[in-house]
DNA sequence: TAGATTGTTAATCGATTAACAATC
DNA sequence: TAGATTGTTAATCGATTAACAATC
C-alpha cells in the first residue's frame, strides 16, 4: 500500500520543482533542506517530510543529489505520464491556459480544444485547431478522455459539465465560479478567484486598520 | 478588539455569496444553513460558523435573512470599500482579469494597465487603457496605489514586483511562478497553476490506481 | 407542545513545528 | 572529533465535525 500523499505537500512539490531546476546544474549537485527552506520562506522540516514522501532521502551533512529529487518529484507529481484532456471555452483563461509554460511540461496533453462562438471554431489557437462543442461527445468517448478543463462563463457552465461527464470524463478543472454539480464518482477541482481576492482583499483592510 | 476571519472562512464566503444571489429574492425571504450546505456540499455547523463571522446570525426555525446575510458578507469581504489596483502584464491571464466579471464587483478598480510589449502600449483593453511599465512608478506612487497585480512572465516578474514595492505597493497579488522576495511588511499572494495542477494530477493517478 | 434550526462547547482530525537522536 | 544535516517522535496549532443545549 502505498501512502496517499498530502494536498498540501502536493500544492508545494511544484515550488520545489521550480526552484531546483532554476540552480546551475553543474555547480550544485547537492542541495540541503535547509537551503531550500530558507529560499523558500518556509520551515526545514516541512520541507524535509515533503521530500522524504516525493524521494529516496538524503545524507546527512551533504544534502539531497538536485537530479535524482527532479525526477522524484517529476514523477511523483505524475509529470512523466502523459495524461490527455480537452478544454471547453477558449476566452482569455482558456487561452491562458493553452499557453501556459506548454501545459505539456507537467504530464498533461491538450487534445481537444471546444468553444461554442462560430467566430473561433475551424480557427488554430496556440497550434490546436478549435472545435464546436457539438463534436465533444463522440471525441471525448472515442478517444477515452479522462479529464476536462472547463473556462466557459457561468451560465454554461453546468451544461459543459453534464456533456463532459455524459462523454466519460471522471475529472474536471473547473474555472467557472459556479459550483458544479456531479455524481459522487467524478473529480472536481475548483479554481476560484472571487475565493482569492477574498482573502486577499482582507488581508489588505486587516493591514490598513492598525496603520 | 475584532477577531480574524480564518482563511478557509474567508475562500468560502464567496461560494455563499454567489449561491445567495442565485435565489429568487423576491421568493425566500429566509434560508437555513442546513439548506446552503447541503446545496454546496460542506457541512452545515461550518456554515453556520462561518455566518456567524459575517452577519448578524439567524433565528431557529426560520434561518438568515437573505438580503442582510448578502450586504453583511460583502462588508464582510470588503466589497463595499473601494480598493485602487494597477495589473501590469496583458498577456491572456492578465486579460482574463481585466475582463473577470468586471473585478469592480468585489470592489476593486483597476486604475492602471501596464505592459512592456510596444505593440500594446496606448492601445485599450476591455476600456482600459495600456500604458509603458516606466511610467508605473510615478502614477502608483502619486495615486498612492497601494495594491498590484503581477501577470507578467518569469523572467519579468522579480524586476516587476521590486518596481511595485518601490512605488509604495503594500500588496501583491502573483500569478507567475515565480516565489518573489519582498520586505516582510509586503503581503503576497499567490496564485500557483502548476499547484493546482500538482493536486488534479494525483488525484487522477490515485483515482485510476484503484480501477 | 413538537420539531426544526441556531449557536456553543467538546472531541477529532490533520498539518505544522519543536525537540532530539542518528549519521556522515 | 565537531558540526552540519537528515529523519523521527512528540507537542502544538488550527480547522472540522460531533454532541447538545437554547430558542422560536
Amino acid at each position: 500500500m502505498i501512502e496517499p500523499i498530502p494536498t498540501q505537500t502536493l500544492q508545494r512539490l511544484p515550488l520545489y520543482l521550480n526552484y531546483l531546476k532554476s540552480l546551475p546544474s553543474d555547480e550544485v549537485l547537492n542541495i540541503s533542506a535547509t537551503m531550500i527552506a530558507e529560499e523558500l520562506r518556509l520551515n526545514d522540516v516541512q520541507v524535509r517530510k515533503d521530500l522524504a514522501m516525493a524521494g529516496q532521502g538524503g545524507r546527512p551533512k551533504i544534502g539531497y543529489p538536485v537530479k535524482d529529487l527532479i525526477s522524484d518529484i517529476e514523477h511523483c507529481l505524475g509529470y512523466d505520464n502523459i495524461e490527455r484532456v480537452v478544454i471547453v471555452g477558449l476566452d482569455n483563461m482558456g487561452r491562458a491556459l493553452l499557453k501556459y509554460e506548454g501545459f505539456s511540461e507537467y504530464g498533461f496533453d491538450i487534445v481537444a480544444a471546444f468553444d461554442f462562438d462560430e467566430s473561433v471554431i475551424g480557427t488554430h489557437i496556440f497550434g490546436k485547431q478549435v472545435l464546436s462543442v457539438e463534436k465533444l461527445p463522440k471525441i471525448c468517448s472515442r478517444m477515452k478522455i479522462k479529464m476536462g478543463i472547463i473556462t466557459v462563463g457561468s451560465k454554461e457552465a453546468q451544461s459543459v459539465c453534464d456533456l463532459l461527464v455524459k462523454s466519460g470524463i471522471m475529472a474536471i478543472w473547473n474555472f467557472s465560479s459556479v459550483r458544479l454539480k456531479v455524481p459522487d464518482k467524478i473529480i472536481v477541482q475548483n479554481e476560484n478567484l472571487a475565493s482569492s481576492l477574498a482573502v486577499l482583499s482582507n488581508h489588505l483592510v486587516e493591514k490598513f486598520r492598525s496603520v
